[in-house]
DNA sequence: GTGGTCTAGACCACA
DNA sequence: GTGGTCTAGACCACT
């Protein structure tokens, strides 16, 4: 059960680094390469093996938890959640909505229309 | 040929305000809905309708100009540069990727799949 | 409509200042004392005035946002945010009865009844 | 005179285990569900039975000898100690009292009536 | 001017 | 050993 995912930063992006540390466990929480109950590496690892300061990862940790996908014990460490991230039926959707409402907009903006969005979404959907 | 854009503001995208503008006349261009010539709203019109700081669409107009991507004459107006512009299909298909990434990792994150996305997209796309 | 209120941080307490912000906010809204669209003060001045460092009012500031408390724009400053504490009744329940669970149990960890803990909530709730 | 005393940990109240379990052998002082001579259960039993490590068991007891609340007797146990100690009545509704303050300012910050409180005090407090 | 990010490093609290 | 808090200060991005 102890599996790990090995984190990357990429200094170009733009993307500030506890928000690409952030992605990353989200992905792999996604994509089933980590679940409830699997620990973290601890901030000073990951900080080390990233060559970034230790309070950029502990402030991507601290978001995590405070978004209920890492729960954090003093002292222990950092565990991907076990709580069934217990959205309600009408959070749910709540949560759908907004960020479709979001991808529309934007997508709207910039000319695509929304069969071009389902495309290229359904092309990198089933890539994976 | 005096086409109009409609420009639209995401709060919540993240995205800087200035960017969103700028992005939004790329694609256009890209998209043949703006051409050479074409007049953009003037700034104080633009930040009345998007309800933002004439600030921020001045610092817009004047990157793209700064690009080469518009032309502002003193007293008359800002238009869309003669000078050929090429954003090729190649950049209109990274922003369409990125966008529907970004879409399908944070659906992913919260437990949405690839249909529940595209079925929400369609009902809120159709109903407009 | 441009309430303000003091803020004062307590040294020997043992919350941490960006707690003690945080619950000072709360309190305000809840107290009638700020609503919709008040500013905070800005970060550095806040900061100047409690004589703490500034990244400590951000972090406040920071985790507000993120519960939905407030809502801050870059450049323009941070503000109360206007949606409706918009927890579905679901999500009001299951908060509610959270809340309440913690308050029995440490009650009674602690020898309290349940009748002594709804007479103490009841002197100090009509005392306000 | 060997009463006993049920421990219980609240994983979300905030407060270090060692601390709860500090209070709750001080409650039960206060309140008389304990007094001198009575026995604390073994560090290792205890732990088990709150699923916590051990070492924070030893650590709660450590500064109740310290503060002279119990008294450890090598190879036989820790038993509550017979030196005069008094949890004053005052002492007692200051806890109380901080427990309904955080209870009433939570539930202030979520939108919650003191009425709405108390009625889901009762409804959970009297299933038990 | 505003807030956001990051660093380097200290000290504390918890298990 | 773990994570949490705070400082002092730099630099950036946005309005």
């Amino acid at each position: 059960m102890a599996r790990e995912i090995r984190f990357t930063i990429d200094n170009n992006s733009g993307i500030p680094y506890y928000k690409q540390i952030i992605l990353q466990v989200e992905m792999a929480i996604a994509g089933d390469r980590l679940a409830a109950g699997d620990q973290l590496p601890t901030v000073r690892s990951l900080a080390v093996d990233l060559q970034i300061n230790p309070n950029t990862v502990a402030k991507a940790y601290n978001q995590l938890e405070i978004r209920g996908i890492v729960n954090t014990q003093q002292g222990t460490g950092t565990f991907i959640s076990d709580r069934e991230i217990s959205f309600s039926e009408v959070e749910r959707e709540r949560i759908l909505s907004e960020l479709c409402r979001s991808t529309l907009v934007q997508a709207g903006s910039y000319g695509f229309s929304l069969e071009e969005i389902i495309a290229q979404l359904r092309e990198m959907g089933e890539r994976e």
